[in-house]
DNA sequence: CATCTATTTAGATAACTGTCAATATAACAA
DNA sequence: TTGTTATATTGACAGTTATCTAAATAGATG
């Protein structure tokens, strides 16, 4: 057990602690929504789109996956907090959410 | 199919392009090493080791985690680029792998 | 060599996930 | 109302994954 290890490592930051298990639930839940390529790209996409958004529409064929498909990943992006939608007559427009990667950011960048 | 979107909006980059299938696959993979939140603790303890990094034996206990699991998660981070290890005796150091988010941050914040 | 310790690998299992076809829902239009 | 289109939901299935126990490997030390 005992490796000789030392406690002479600075903190990255003196205001941080190690990650919580709730905070690693959370912050996990983000990153795993960015954890698949369909949905990165898709990601992507939207945010292409700029404040105007894009309609999810035009997220299937670039995509080539079948429009539920679609449906589903775009559905975990929003409850990931990255994306949001309006609804607009029978189309559903996506852009993304204010700080979306904010949470990625601040732990990324640290 | 059509829906009226017009394409005024203006490219994030004008040096980039939508991810292509290739990028996507490999950034989420990146992604996907930080989705597990016992390995979001992971390789946040072993930054917080700074250079010297941290001897394995003594990231079991804070994670309560079976060590073999640990084994596992801490080799999903190697083979991510995320950490390096480094054999002394019987003891396996880990470290933060030089521009481990690097591709992340790349994203997340462009 | 024999033994002890740290780590990895193997095998098993339960849970989760990405995908699709089929269906349902919702909104517009005639 | 009837029909058409866009999106969401359901249900199924194959593949992946997080975890454990048990066993194997590797290195240090008698």
């Amino acid at each position: 057990m005992y490796c000789g290890a030392v406690a002479t490592q600075r903190p990255l930051s003196i205001h941080s602690r190690p990650l919580t298990e709730n905070q690693a639930d959370a912050l996990s839940g983000v990153f795993a929504a960015l954890a698949d390529p369909t949905r990165l790209r898709l990601f992507d996409l939207v945010r292409r789109a700029g404040d105007n958004g894009i309609c999810s529409c035009d997220l299937v064929e670039p995509l080539d996956r079948s429009q539920p498909t679609i449906s589903h990943h775009l559905k975990v992006l929003r409850e990931a907090g990255l994306v949001e939608s309006r609804k607009e007559g029978t189309w559903v427009w996506y852009s993304v959410a204010p700080g979306a990667t904010d949470s990625l950011q601040a732990f990324v960048t640290k």
